[in-house]
DNA sequence: AGCACCACTTAGGAGGCAAAAT
DNA sequence: ATTTTGCCTCCTAAGTGGTGCT
């Protein structure tokens, strides 16, 4: 089984070296970490260990070393001129830096919007206004990014052109160079990072319909990091940005109820981004756990939920019948809360408590509900499902006297929710469901294929492939449930026709063949048909979903596991090797576990 | 009660690479 | 041998939810 850690042999000496005294003392205070005794060398999960000492606010460490972030290269100018009312002009650098970047989004979806050009001409504008010669660059329309975009171009063929071992050789060089920063050394345990270099300056490309897409995301300097580390541990040095200045890190901090290393502003939108570990390190894998056994502990309370809802319907206070239709529809359709959005500066999207009176939708069909908005990423969820009658009839009302954009379910906010939420069961709130539905799915789903499978499928060759589809099938269940898409290939169309061919072209043979009356041949021949059939339905309802994040975020990994040892199924096929590595926790699961 | 702030999880797309198909 | 496909990794945006302050 692949640990967590593999603590490489070859590893540069920093920053493991100062971590050395805090491991002879198992952590070195009397206050244990969550993970103090692990100085075994065992992992968290080997030692009876489970996640249960995992909690947001609690002590996450006793020592933090770690070498801080890589900036990104400063800009080189390649001095490829813009044209501008049909002349060239040569820019400034700091000119050149924000142009070319609208240059390499030439070509763009975003680049043609309206929105995307105003915002970074308004961003643009600042920098040109810095330059006499470049003052009078104010419209958009004028300019023409195309040399800068041939440029760029040009420098994508000399990359692609290199062999594949140039390609390997500048990776290593990088590896090596950035190894140092890959990891960090947690109470004397070496742990991965997620993510350590800065996010180079860009324009902003949010997702939707998003108001500040195209403005321009600063560069970030030392200044603008905080370091998070512990007081024994030494402070990184400062590396050389390539400007000739001197820099210091904007703050030092020793926050050890946190698990994020540095972290910096957002100029885009004031937010923190942060340095954590990667998704296979001892945090994450305890935050998981505690995250499916917290989804597993509803089950037990589901019950009383259910109750309270049809009872909350029943009421005659308004928001006590919204309260109950928002908890319904997060129980049932497995929706996000929906919190408060700011249209000004967010695109528009909602959740559950964020529906508006146009997003829902009696059908003629009784008791079928069609919900149609943008969620998270604005992706579009399109759904017409059956209700109970009272939740119609609820919904109706609450449409009632309102407009199409006013709020659906006014009286409720996530906190109204959550707050009841706290009262059924400790920790528990909205997006609990959503795991414990997707969890209990998969897991009710691979159950029926259980039967199915020991009978039809054992000893017979193909059984492996076999199975694995009934796991995509369950999985993919999931991914409808949650509502997790992905763009369809652009090849698409083009693949189904070609397989569409291919079936033909297998019909016209089986013609020719049943006219021989060759027995064999022609059910032979009829199965392969049957097959690429089945495999063309499944590709073209898979064409727009994403299998990915139900697996990485929603399904209880134990489920997968047990179900692969239940059918010797080799666990390497759901879980490829990062997964494999981000669930080391749930492998030694006894094959009968349910969720 | 409402809000700002903070910590952390969840999300899809881009791009690179390797396996599969031709 | 070359093209196509599909998978994986990286990137960073976009959510949720808790806390603490006014």
């Amino acid at each position: 089984m692949a640990a967590p850690t593999k603590p490489k042999p070859s590893a540069t000496k920093s920053p493991a070296s100062p971590a050395k005294k805090s491991t002879q003392s198992g952590g070195g205070s009397s206050t244990p970490s969550v993970l103090q005794g692990s100085t075994s060398g065992k992992n968290w999960f080997e030692e009876g260990g489970d996640a249960s000492g995992w909690k947001r606010g609690g002590e996450k460490w006793q020592t933090l070393h770690h070498n801080g972030v890589i900036f990104p290269p400063l800009y080189e100018a390649h001095k490829v001129p813009l044209t501008y009312d049909d002349k060239d002009i040569l820019l400034p650098v700091d000119c050149e830096e924000v142009a070319t970047m609208f240059a390499a989004m030439k070509n763009t979806d975003y680049a043609k919007k309206e929105i995307f050009q105003k915002n970074f001409m308004k961003s643009w504008r600042r920098v040109l206004k810095g330059h006499a010669e470049t003052e009078h660059i104010k419209h958009f329309n004028k300019c023409n990014f195309t040399k800068m975009a041939e440029h760029l171009a040009d420098q994508a063929e000399i990359k692609k052109a290199m062999t594949g071992d140039q390609k390997k050789a500048a990776k290593a060089e990088r590896d090596r160079l950035e190894e140092p920063f890959a990891f960090a050394v947690v109470d004397g345990r070496k742990e991965k990072l997620g993510n350590f270099r800065v996010e180079p300056p860009g324009l902003f490309r949010g997702r939707g319909e998003h108001p500040k897409m195209g403005q321009l995301k600063a560069r970030i300097f030392p200044e603008d990091i905080t370091i998070n580390l512990s007081e024994d541990a030494e402070v990184p040095q400062v590396p050389d940005i390539g400007d000739g200045k001197k820099h210091k890190w904007g703050e030092v901090v020793h926050k050890n109820t946190v698990t994020w290393l540095c972290k910096w502003k957002d100029s885009i939108n004031g937010e923190d981004k942060c340095v954590w570990l990667s998704a296979n390190s001892s945090w994450k894998g305890m935050s998981d756990m505690a995250k499916y056994e917290k989804a597993r502990k509803l089950k037990d309370h589901i019950a009383q939920v259910r109750k309270d809802y049809a009872a909350d319907m029943k009421s005659s206070d308004v928001a006590r019948q919204q309260k109950g239709v928002t908890v319904y529809l997060i129980d049932r359709l497995a929706l996000r809360v929906g919190g408060e959005k700011d249209t000004d500066e967010e695109a528009d999207t909602v959740g559950c408590c964020s529906l508006r009176v146009e997003h829902v939708k009696e059908c003629a069909t009784e008791n079928m509900l069609h919900l149609n908005f943008l969620g998270k990423d604005s992706i579009e969820y399109d759904n017409t499902t059956e209700v109970i009658p009272e939740v119609m009839e609820l919904i109706k009302k609450f449409q009632k006297k309102k407009k199409p954009t006013d709020n659906l379910f006014d009286t409720v906010q996530p906190t109204v929710l959550n707050d009841y939420f706290h009262t059924i069961m400790d920790g528990l709130s909205a997006k609990v469901f959503r795991t414990y539905n997707a969890s209990i799915t998969l897991c009710s789903e691979l159950a029926k294929t259980d039967a199915q499978v020991s009978q039809s499928m054992k000893d017979k060759k193909g059984a492996e492939a076999a199975l694995y589809e009934y796991y995509n099938i369950a999985n993919k269940n999931v991914a409808e449930l949650c509502n997790h898409q992905k763009a369809a290939s652009p090849a698409h169309d083009a693949a189904m026709e070609k397989l569409r061919e291919k079936v033909a072209t297998m019909e016209l043979e089986l013609k020719a063949v049943k006219k021989e009356k060759n027995a064999s041949k022609t059910s032979q021949l009829e199965k392969r048909i049957d097959k690429a059939k089945e495999d063309m339905e499944m590709k073209d309802r898979l064409k727009n979903v994403s299998l990915g994040t139900s697996k990485i975020n929603y399904n209880d990994p134990r489920i997968t596991v047990a179900w692969c040892k239940r059918h010797d199924v080799p666990i390497h096929k759901p879980f490829p090797k990062t997964l494999l590595s981000k669930f080391s926790w749930a492998m030694a699961i006894e094959p009968e576990f349910k969720f």
